[in-house]
DNA sequence: TACTCTCGTGGTAACGATAACATAGGCTGT
DNA sequence: ACAGCCTATGTTATCGTTACCACGAGAGTA
C-alpha cells in the first residue's frame, strides 16, 4: 500500500551494509580507494535496494555536473545533429553527457537558453556560431567555465573555437565554377539577416565573386532560413525566370541545392550541361541523387569531435590548448562536371 | 585578479538588498507571494550582481527537475528530430527541459541511458518504442514518474503510451497496391533485430499479404538499421536481380525508398509504370522528388506534442489520462499511381 | 471593537552526497 | 624494531535553495 515511501538514500545502504555512508558513496566513485569486496557487496545491496544514484545532491554538493551544454540552431538539420553525435559519442566515453538547446535561428532565443542552460552548471558550454546578442556574450565571458564556439570561425572569440571560414568554403566553390568557365554564376540562400551562417556564405559568394572581376548581383532570397528543398526548388524556378543565361549557382545547402536540381529536371533543364549545381554540407541526399551533388564537405561530425576532445583537454591540463580550424572541402561531383 | 571569487548567491542579493534569502527566493519564482517593487528590485540587483540562478540547489532542495527525460534511437533522423522538437516545444511553454538520449537502436545502451537519465530526477521520461531489456522495464516500472513509450503500441505498457500501430500503417500501404492490382510485391528493410519499429512494419507486411492469399516471401534485408538511401539503392538493384517479375515494393522507410527509386532511374525503370514504390515517415525528400513518393505519414511532430500535453496533464490533474493512439495516413504520390 | 483573513515577509531546518581531514592497521626498508 | 608510507575506512561540515511554520499589519466583516 504504502508504495510511496522514499526512495532508497546512500545511508540507507550504509545502515544495511554496516559501514559509513562515505563508503558508499566511495564504492560509486571507479577511481576511488574502496577494496573490492567491499565495493562489490555494496554495489549489489544497492541494487537489491533499488537504489538509485542521485546526481543532484551529486552535482549540488561538488559544485559540478557531467553536462556540457551545446546549443544548436535546430535539431532537424542533419549536419548539426551530425555534431551534436560527435561530441554526445566523444563525451560519453567520460561519463558527460550534452545538455542540448534549440535556438531557432534566433539570437533572442540563444540568449534565453544559454542563461536556461548556465543554471544547470555544466562544465562547458559550446555554441553554434560566433554570433550572439550582447547579453549573451557577457553571459558567456562571465562564466567560468570553457566556452567553445563552432561552425564559424568569430570576429572576436569568447573562448576557444573549431570551426571554419563559411565565406572561404564558398570561395572554392566559386573558384571551381570559374576555373570551369562559367561566368554567369548565381545565389540561392535564405532571407538575410538570421541565418549567420548562411549570411556569411552569401558575402562569401559575393567577395569571391568581386575578386574574379565578375557580376554578383544573381542573388535569391529564398525565404525564412534554414531554406528547404521546396524553397531551393522556387527558388530555382524564380532564378530561371529572372536570368534565364545564368550558367551555374551555388546553394546555402544542399537541401536547397537538391530542390534546384528537381526543378531543373521538372523544367526539362541539363545539369550540369545547361546548368551546374552546387551545395553545401555534404548531406546523404547529394551522393545518391541523379545526378550527384558537387557540395562542401564542412565535417560536421569531426566539429563534434574535436570539440569534445577540446573541452576534455582544458578540463584536464587547463586552458592551453589551441583553437581548431577546419578546412572544408569540395567535393565535385556530377551537378558541376 | 582575483577573477576567481565565488559567483553571488541569493544570500549575496538578500545582503545587498537588506531582505531575507527567503524573498529572494520566492521573487524569482512567478506565482510566489512578494510584492512588485520588492521583486523587480530583487531581480535588478541580481542582474546587476552577475547572479546566476542555481537549478541545481534548488532541484535538489526541492526533490524536483525541471527535467523531462527522453530516449530516441538515433539523432540524425528527421522523424525522430521532429518527435523532440514537438516535445521541447510544447514542454518550454512551462519551462520544461528536454533531456535527450541516444539508444542508437540498441536495447542495451537504452538501458544504460535509462539508467542514467532517471539519477538526473526528471519528473518524466519518454521512451521510443515498446520493447526493452528486463532491467530497463523494471526501472521504469520502480520509477515514481510518468513514463511514456512512445512511436508503438507496447504490447504490455508500462505506463501511458503515444504511438500507432507499425504493423497497421504497413498493411494500409500494401492495401493499397494490391486495390492498385498489385500482386508481386516486396518490402525492403534493415536486418531483423535491432530496429524493433523496422521489424514490426516487416511483420506487418507479411501478415497483410498473407491476409491477402498473396505471396510474402519477397523479403530484401538490407543491412544494419537504420538503413540508408544508399543501402535502398543496393536493395533495389538485388531485388531487381533475384525477383525481376516483382511490381511494387514497400520500404521500411522514405530514405531506402528514394534510395530505391534513384536506383530505378538509373536502371532505366520506370516508376511508377513498370515499378510502383512506397516509404514510410513522410520525410521532405518524399514530396520534392520525381516522382514524389507514396508513403506513411506518421505525424511524427504531432507525437512529441501530445506526448508533452499528456505529461502536462499527468503532472496538474494525475494519472487519470488516457492514451493516445494515432491513426497513421496513407499519402498516395506519383511514385504509385 | 473584536475577530478573521489575506498579504508580504522572516527564521530555521533540511534535501543527499562528498570534500577535507582524521585514523587504524599493514607493509616496506634499513 | 621503528619511522614512514600506503590502504581502507570513518567523522564532520557543508554546498544553495526552498519547505514549512510563524508573525505582524492592514482589510474586511459582524
Amino acid at each position: 500500500m504504502s508504495n510511496i515511501r522514499k526512495p532508497p538514500t546512500m545511508a540507507d545502504i550504509a545502515r544495511v551494509m554496516g559501514v559509513s555512508p562515505m563508503t558508499v558513496s566511495r564504492a560509486f566513485k571507479a577511481d576511488s580507494l574502496v577494496s573490492t569486496e567491499t565495493r562489490e557487496a555494496i554495489l549489489k545491496a544497492a541494487e537489491d535496494l533499488g537504489y538509485v544514484f542521485d546526481s543532484t545532491a551529486s552535482n549540488f554538493r561538488s559544485q559540478k555536473s557531467d553536462f556540457v551544454a551545446v546549443t544548436i540552431p535546430s535539431i532537424n538539420n542533419a549536419n548539426f545533429a551530425d555534431t551534436v553525435g560527435g561530441l554526445a559519442d566523444t563525451l560519453a566515453a567520460r561519463n558527460m553527457q550534452i545538455l542540448l538547446g534549440y535556438t531557432n535561428y534566433d539570437m533572442q532565443e540563444e540568449e534565453r537558453l544559454i542563461e536556461q542552460l548556465l543554471r544547470r552548471k555544466p562544465q562547458a558550454i559550446v555554441v553554434t556560431g560566433g554570433k550572439h546578442t550582447p547579453r549573451a556574450r557577457r553571459l558567456l565571458e562571465t562564466v567560468n567555465i570553457p566556452v567553445i564556439e563552432t561552425w564559424d570561425i568569430p570576429a572576436e572569440p569568447i573562448g576557444h573555437y573549431v570551426g571554419f571560414s563559411n565565406a572561404g568554403a564558398v570561395r572554392q566553390m566559386v573558384d571551381h565554377f570559374v576555373s570551369a568557365g562559367h561566368r554567369r554564376i548565381a545565389f540561392i540562400g535564405g532571407d538575410v539577416g538570421r541565418d549567420t551562417r548562411g549570411s556569411e556564405r552569401r558575402a562569401g559568394f559575393i567577395a569571391a565573386m568581386e575578386a574574379h572581376g565578375l557580376d554578383a548581383s544573381r542573388l535569391i532570397a529564398a525565404g525564412v532560413p534554414p531554406i528547404s528543398m521546396r524553397e531551393g526548388a522556387n527558388a530555382m524556378a524564380r532564378l530561371i525566370e529572372i536570368h534565364p543565361d545564368t550558367q551555374a549557382v551555388v546553394c546555402v545547402s544542399d537541401l536547397a541545392a537538391y530542390g534546384a536540381l528537381t526543378e531543373c529536371r521538372r523544367l526539362g533543364v541539363a545539369v550540369p550541361e545547361r546548368f551546374a549545381i552546387g551545395g553545401f554540407g555534404n548531406y546523404e541526399i547529394g551522393e545518391v541523387c541523379v545526378p550527384t551533388l558537387t557540395t562542401i564537405n564542412a565535417f560536421a561530425r569531426a566539429i563534434g569531435e574535436k570539440t569534445a576532445r577540446l573541452i576534455l583537454d582544458i578540463l584536464d591540463v587547463g586552458s592551453t590548448v589551441e583553437d581548431v580550424r577546419i578546412t572544408p572541402e569540395l567535393i565535385v561531383r556530377d551537378s558541376s562536371r
